[in-house]
DNA sequence: TTGAAAGCGCTAACAG
DNA sequence: CTGTTAGCGCTTTCAA
């Protein structure tokens, strides 16, 4: 019954407030000069009829979409689903909305070639990796990159921002206190091999221990994974001698540690084992974990992220490359023998 | 130093392989009627000018934009990042994706306000009410919106589709789990009052107990919360006489309430305290918690979600409302006593 | 199958 | 401050 619903065009709202196009537009642009007069015209004649501007025309003539895209391959740990949320959020509150990219992690490459469709005014790598092609692609369109919790590879240096945590230092204080605390046997379980996170974590962890003239006694690989992380644990931990610490290079991995440990090994931590995570996720002061691990700044992050991506935006002429380490904190709780 | 950045059009792609723009078009559109010939030159030119469509451009012109809103509230309850990850990945499997947009709980109206600007094929609404008023704008726009895991509240009746599980048969049986285990003084912890969700799990967990000639012997409120929902657990057991079973709403708060159960009021899970959940997120199957629970099951709910958008997208003609309820599944662990 | 031409809804000069 | 005009990059009639 309804007619058919075309959209209402600026157009429209001219002819009803008796304006011209150019005003309505002009109504809608906060800063841009219109009198008072004017623009109440607009609006009540826009509300009236249901107007909202068309986010596509505009960007087709501004060549601002006032979108960013956000790369993302795996949200089971919970350190992404937040950094997620306050991105969103924060962009949000300065007109910005950002459209979701999942790809299997490190390969960035075809779906990169989605977001240029969308002519985002930015994107964001959230642990995964950009091909140097890729890279330079985004270069040429001269948007902004920004790798979120990850830095460049060797091939993609200073092709890309990026925002990370102080790993290393991070990892550094957490030899510390397991050699502090007396451990001998020390095993660290790695995330992905290939990722610069997990490897700065465990350079960090490595360089401290050999300082403290300690040493990584027993290794394990993860890969990020819950299932694995469980697998590389029991395997570490049902030999004949066993670690009597282990850092693990993510709190999602720790968990699946402690739970091995205590229901499948039956040990008590920390009074046989002592535990370490990274990031410091809720779950983390969750009393069944309790763990203490190395809390990733997350809004520290997430306003660098941003920051980057609208300066860039603001200064087009010359893209710069930044690379920002926030400070990592060690967080004390149960899971480490004192 | 490199030269100003312009976009690559159709035009320039044109020129380069020698043909109009409208072949340019035809060869990036599948089904369009050109020659293989015509196509390889179009395909090839574009790829050596780095071209790829506008899509602002092409959505002005053909008023479909292929991006889907989805509108979030909360993410710390897994539940919601692991359906966001299925959602995203299914739609972009058929050329789609998803626009952020975060909200406050039950206050979609501002926000969706700033979707319409966007032109979305489609709007998803995870655990936020849509308003009356609000409902009736996406109907005048002609836009498909779906209520994810929520069902409609009363004002809003039929003007949009939902799909949710069987809150109401799969607490059913959590009574009757509890029942026939024995439990005689069996709590009940809320989520959000107002929400359809947490109202039809308690209607089905109460009406299933009166029909057992058993009943809600305590009741608190969580509010889908953790914090809360500790709070409520932390008050419901310290009392005199305490619940010898509690159903709580969702598995996020259920964790929440054993780690109360455990470590403050030193009880025991499920010697002296039966605990079920809600939502079967991985967690509930982590050893720590090993938690009964109700399953929904999430890639039905994401494939009937993409189904209704697909098919409203396809017969603009009729926007048909649906309400998709797909049947929840009791999962037994080890949080009930046998 | 192909090209010419028109126009999606908007903003940005440029006059006035 | 306001209106006129041109055109963003694309698809789509319509003829050929």
């Amino acid at each position: 019954m309804s007619k058919a619903p075309r959209t209402v065009t600026s157009f429209d709202v001219a002819r009803v407030a008796q304006v011209s196009q150019s005003a309505v537009s002009r109504a809608f642009t906060k800063g841009a000069s219109v009198s008072e007069e004017t623009r109440e015209k607009v609006l009540s004649a826009a509300r009236l009829l249901g107007y909202r501007p068309n986010a596509h025309a505009r960007s087709l003539i501004t060549k601002k979409s006032r979108i960013i895209g956000l790369v993302l391959s795996y949200l089971e740990n919970l350190f992404y689903p937040i950094a997620i949320q306050r991105l969103s959020e924060r962009l949000q509150r300065d007109g910005y909305h950002v459209l979701l990219f999942f790809c299997p992690q490190a390969s960035a490459d075809e779906v990169v070639d989605e977001i240029l469709q969308y002519h985002v005014d930015g994107i964001v790598l959230a642990s995964v990796t950009l091909s140097s092609t890729l890279a330079r692609r985004c270069a040429d369109a001269s948007i902004p990159v920004v790798m979120f919790n990850r830095v460049h590879s060797v091939t993609d240096r200073q092709e890309a921002s990026s925002v990370t945590s102080d790993n290393y230092a991070g990892c550094a204080e957490v030899a510390k206190l397991l050699v502090d605390a007396g451990h001998e046997r020390i095993a660290f379980i790695a995330g992905q091999e290939e990722s610069s996170t997990s490897r700065e974590r465990e350079r960090g962890f490595r360089e401290e221990l050999a300082r403290l003239n300690s040493r990584i006694w027993s290794r394990g690989v993860g890969n990020y994974d819950f299932t694995q992380a469980r697998v590389a644990a029991r395997d570490m931990f049902s030999r004949p001698e066993r670690p009597d610490a282990v850092f693990v290079a993510s709190d999602h991995m720790a968990f699946a540690v402690m739970d091995t440990i205590r229901f499948e090994l039956k040990l008590r931590i920390p009074e046989d084992v002592s535990v370490v995570g990274f990031d410091d996720v809720p779950q983390a002061s969750w009393l069944s974990y309790n763990l203490t691990t190395v809390r990733q700044p997350l809004d520290e992050m997430v306003e660098h992220t941003v920051q980057i991506l609208q300066s860039a935006l603001r200064d087009d002429d010359e893209l710069r490359r930044e690379t920002i380490v926030v400070p990592a904190l060690l967080v004390q709780r149960a899971s480490v023998r004192r």
